[in-house]
DNA sequence: CTCTCTGCAAAGCATTTGCACATTG
DNA sequence: CAATGTGCAAATGCTTTGCAGAGAG
């Protein structure tokens, strides 16, 4: 809990209050893996029982917004939700829609610069990218 | 049409037949170009005005499942599928979900090492960074 | 003749939203 | 007390799926 404060401060500064929903779902998030809605439920309900899944939809869709947040989404399952607190990369499923990080040895300018030049604002957790997981990869062209 | 050929090629060495509607959803996606299943609907209800919604996913899922289209999900909208034509990035807006593609000019053997190293199958499409697009880039913490 | 594919329509489910009340500054 | 946030529940809308008939090999 001590580092909250760090992960707190950008909604400090962003125009909406610390509600202790938000903090609730912020620390829900500090572990910095990837749950879906109904998990972050759960992990906000153990501090604060009466938390509605439509405030956490909310409260996600907020921190999104102001970059605290990045959202995994996939086909036919429910979108992933992993707090931005490290500069990492992410290998995604392209099948079953599964994250993974992955540390970052060495900088990566060139993401950045193309991001830079079509306009984008970049974010910390900047590269990803997209594949086959083991656990989905088959030899050849069979299906799911 | 003549590299519809190549487009299809994949579905011909798959264990799945080649219909004529799965042609025209190849053709419909083969100006490179990011659709959603509904826009995919009308433009191949051009040449075969009978076909389905249902057809429609169930197909972009089989080509997903073998790797001839890529698929873009993001929450409160419908996915985005792009063929896999050629190798390129994609700058991906974090806040609305607009794709842009981006020639390659250099390999990038790193993306493809990361992946590698985590046993995925990596796709040809390798780099998706994520960030603002202009239209919602916003210098501070406002909201949407 | 058997297996795969498609159209249709219904179902499923994640996410969003309206509204009344609670909370915050 | 004015503005923002929350809980609840209903609505929304994308996507999936079951089934019967059509089509392919």
């Amino acid at each position: 809990m001590q580092d909250s404060k760090g992960v707190d401060a950008g909604l400090l500064q962003s125009r909406y209050r610390l509600t202790k929903q938000r903090a609730a779902i912020l620390r829900a998030l500090e572990d910095g893996r990837h749950h879906n809605a109904e998990t972050i439920l759960e992990r906000v309900r153990e501090h604060l029982p009466g938390v509605s899944l439509g405030t956490i939809y909310r409260t996600l869709d907020i921190l999104r917004s102001i970059g605290l947040v990045q959202v995994f989404s996939h086909a036919g399952g429910a979108a992933k939700y992993e707090a931005t607190l490290e500069k990492h990369h992410h290998l995604v499923c392209t099948n079953c829609g599964e994250v993974v990080n992955v540390a970052v040895n060495e900088a990566l300018p060139l993401a950045q610069a193309l991001a830079q030049d079509h306009g984008f604002d970049g974010v910390d957790c900047a590269l990803v990218v997209t594949g086959r997981c083991p656990r989905c990869a088959r030899p050849n062209g069979v299906a799911n």
